[in-house]
DNA sequence: CGGCTTTGACCAGCGC
DNA sequence: GCGCTGGTCAAAGCCG
C-alpha cells in the first residue's frame, strides 16, 4: 500500500521570514530547529541548503518573509543587504503539523555569470574540441551553458513507499549519485518536455526510509499533459500557493492527479489547513504515519537525517 | 524502434 | 594544489 504524507518545503521560505503567517502551524518544523543557531553559525541557512546564490529572495518576497514559528532569529543572506534576520513569532506548533523546510534558491545572478562564462567560451571553444574529440566527447560542452544556471528551488518532503512521486509531468531520470551520509542514492530527473528544463531530485532520507524528498528546480514551461482537476482542492493549493508562490505552483501539478489530491490534502491539512476527506481508503495509511514533525516529540528529530542537507544537525537539537 | 533507466566517467565548486 | 562531493552527460541496455 503506498501511503503518502507530503511536507512542504520551500527553498526560499526561510529566506527572511515573517510571513503574516496565516496560521501558526504552517511551519512546525521550525520547531525542531533553532535559527539563532543560524545565525551563530558560519553558514548561512541558504548555504546550508547548498546554495549560493540568494537572489530568488528577492524575486519571491513573500517566501522570503515566512515567519518560522517558534523560533527566533533567521538570519539570511541576500543581496541588498547581505542579510536580513528577523525575530519571529514563538508559538509552538500543535501535533499532526506537517513541517515546511526551507530551502533555497538562485539564478539571477548565476545567470549574469552565465553571460560572461559563455563570453570567455567562445574563445575556448575551438581549442577545446580539438581535445575534446581524442578523449571524451561531453566534457567541454556542459559549461558553456550550465555554469551554476540554478533556479529557484522548492522541495517536498514525502511520505512514501515510492521514490517518484507521479506529479503529472513527465521525467526522464539522467542520473544517480550515492548521497554522502546516506545509504539512499539521490535520483536526477529532468522534465522531458523539449524547451522545459525542469529538474527535480529524489532522494530518501537515511534515518526514515519512508520519507521522500523531493526538489524541484525551475519551472515548468507547459502545462502538465495530465488534465487539470477541478476541486475543493484549488482553494487550498492556492491558499498555499498564496504563501509559497512556488510551492503553489508544485502543488497545483500535484492536485491534478487523484491520489496525489490526497496527499496534497493530508499534508494541507496537517500543515494547519482545514481539510478533511476521510472518504478516501489511502487516508487510511496516513494516520498510521509517524507523526513526522510533531513537535515536543522525537519523532521529529528522527528525521533530521532527511534535513541535514538543509540544516545543521545541531540545529535539530531539542530546546 | 523509441523512450526510458542504468551506470561509469567527467566536470565544477568548495574546503582544507 | 588536492581531494571530496554534487551535478551532469551519454553509451549501453532494457522494455513495451
Amino acid at each position: 500500500m503506498e501511503k503518502k504524507e507530503m511536507v512542504v518545503k520551500t527553498e526560499d521560505a526561510v529566506g527572511s521570514s515573517s510571513i503574516p503567517c496565516y496560521n501558526s502551524n504552517v511551519y512546525p518544523f521550525s520547531n525542531a530547529f533553532d535559527f539563532s543557531e543560524v545565525e551563530k553559525s558560519s553558514l548561512g541557512f541558504m548555504e546550508l541548503l547548498g546554495v549560493q546564490d540568494y537572489s530568488p529572495l528577492l524575486e519571491l518576497p513573500q517566501l522570503s518573509t515566512v515567519s518560522v514559528p517558534h523560533h527566533s532569529t533567521v538570519k539570511v543572506p541576500s543581496d541588498n543587504g547581505k542579510e536580513s534576520s528577523e525575530v519571529l513569532n514563538h508559538q509552538p506548533a500543535t501535533p499532526n503539523s506537517s513541517s515546511i523546510s526551507s530551502a533555497s534558491s538562485d539564478a539571477v545572478n548565476d545567470e549574469q555569470k552565465m553571460t560572461l562564462d559563455q563570453v570567455e567560451e567562445d574563445d575556448d571553444e575551438e581549442e577545446e574540441e580539438e581535445g575534446q574529440q581524442k578523449t571524451k566527447k561531453q566534457l567541454k560542452p556542459k559549461k558553456t551553458n550550465q555554469k551554476r544556471q540554478r533556479e529557484p528551488r522548492f522541495a517536498f518532503m514525502t511520505k512514501s513507499e515510492v521514490d517518484h512521486l507521479e506529479d503529472g509531468y513527465r521525467w526522464r531520470k539522467y542520473g544517480q549519485k550515492a548521497v554522502k551520509n546516506s545509504p539512499f542514492p539521490r535520483s536526477y530527473y529532468r522534465c522531458t518536455s523539449v524547451s522545459c528544463n525542469v529538474k527535480k531530485r529524489v532522494e530518501r532520507s537515511f534515518t526514515d526510509p519512508s520519507v521522500v524528498v523531493t526538489t524541484y528546480e525551475g519551472q515548468h514551461t507547459h502545462p502538465s499533459p495530465v488534465m487539470p482537476r477541478s476541486g475543493v482542492s484549488a482553494g487550498y493549493a492556492t491558499n498555499l500557493a498564496s504563501v509559497f508562490p512556488q510551492a503553489g505552483n508544485y502543488l497545483s501539478q500535484y492536485q491534478q492527479q487523484h491520489h496525489h489530491q490526497q496527499l496534497i490534502f493530508s499534508t494541507l491539512s496537517s500543515l494547519g489547513f482545514p481539510y478533511n476527506d476521510s472518504s478516501s481508503p489511502k487516508n487510511a495509511g496516513f494516520t498510521q504515519e509517524r507523526r513526522l514533525c510533531n513537535p515536543g516529540t522525537n519523532a521529529f528529530l528522527r528525521d533530521h537525517g532527511l534535513l541535514q542537507d538543509v540544516v545543521p544537525s545541531h540545529m535539530l537539537k531539542e530546546e
